[in-house]
DNA sequence: TGTACATCAGTGAACGCGCGTTCACTGATGTAC
DNA sequence: TGTACATCAGTGAACGCGCGTTCACTGATGTAC
């Protein structure tokens, strides 16, 4: 039963909306065509007239996500909060599509790689730019050594049972990285009269 | 036909060593049973002689590379120059089973979640020991930061195209952990002062 | 030490199942007049 | 604006395939005498 451009144009919204937060819980191979399609309250038949394949879908549900992820990183301590929280690490369907799918990328296809690419590249500079003053050399290091801990911190913490070792690693994730901004902070001044 | 009780407990050896090694290279749902026992030079069937079904399998598979893992840590600067250098993040089947099964561990069985558990347990306590003289306090917090960000680093430069912005997150992430070690070394005695 | 036989580690065909994908069909939409 | 019809988004049965798992069988090992 065919339906209107704009109802199709949501229903591919929807199948991509779901396939991300699938992806992003379950991983890609967990997930089945059949399962984004019920997600997105369609039969599976219809997947073909939206997409080439399941990688296709793939490589579509990174960008979706990517492009829709215009989240502002603007203040900083805020932004560490909200990552490093039990409430993000609960919540991988609607969390850092990094953290729930970087692992999962690897054996992907090209266009899934290069989606993701573009996804850590933008990432880095949104937390340089949200950093304080310091150097542009001393921003970039800051940005990919504090994210690299907050990525991997959200990962192992999802990946054990303990509950209290996971909170600790959160946390002390936390306390690492404010200790290398401050220290950024007051380097930077005496970097800067370096050169 | 039967085999020598030791050639038993050797195939059952190379079957967790190939089962290690391909679930690190390719995660534990692309691997399949019959894939682990021609990779141990068997034949599929001979699988539920060894173990009680692939779940089984995947627990001990994670036990067994965490114990075999005594490796010492002991130098940190030589453990961190091995763990972020483009060597390992192209031998994922052979590096740290944190960084290439951590993700994939979320949907696993209890037993092979707790096999982990223990695993980033004493990781987190190696790298501490390892680290310069400080408060127990501090070595903690340096041990799973920094651990965290090579987890992380090394998981994003796998999954990322671009091999220079990769080495470029192997790089940076280094110098930031090196920069958070060396503010611990001489913070230590300050805060030591404090108490 | 040598023989007879019970044990059982490994083999490979077979199973049911869910997967990605295809396709003939349906019926509301969009368009030509 | 109304009517007639071509288009095509979505449906659901069906496909071939590889998966995890089972099982009757084989023949070397380990043991009892």
């Amino acid at each position: 039963m065919r339906v209107t451009r704009e109802q199709m144009a949501e229903n591919r919204r929807r199948i991509l909306d779901a396939a991300s937060h699938l992806f992003r819980e379950k991983g890609f191979d967990a997930v089945s065509v059949v399962e984004v399609m019920k997600a997105a309250g369609l039969t599976h038949g219809g997947f073909y007239g939206h997409f080439t394949s399941k990688d296709d879908l793939i490589a579509q549900a990174i960008a979706h996500v990517l492009t829709g992820d215009a989240k502002g990183t603007g203040n900083l301590q805020a932004f560490l909060d909200t990552y490093l929280s039990p409430l993000h690490r609960d919540n991988a369907a609607g969390g850092c599509p990094t953290a729930g799918l970087a692992s999962d990328i690897r054996h992907q296809t090209t266009a899934a790689r290069s989606a993701m690419t573009e996804g850590v590249r933008s990432q880095i500079n949104r937390i340089g730019a949200a950093l304080p003053e310091a150097s542009a050399t001393e921003k970039r290091r800051a940005a990919i050594g504090s994210w690299a801990a907050m990525v991997g911190a959200v990962i192992i913490a999802r990946a054990i049972e303990d509950e209290a070792l996971s909170n600790e690693v959160l946390d002390q994730t936390r306390a690492w990285i404010d200790a290398g901004i401050g220290t950024l902070n007051s380097e930077t001044t005496s970097s800067a009269e370096d050169a």
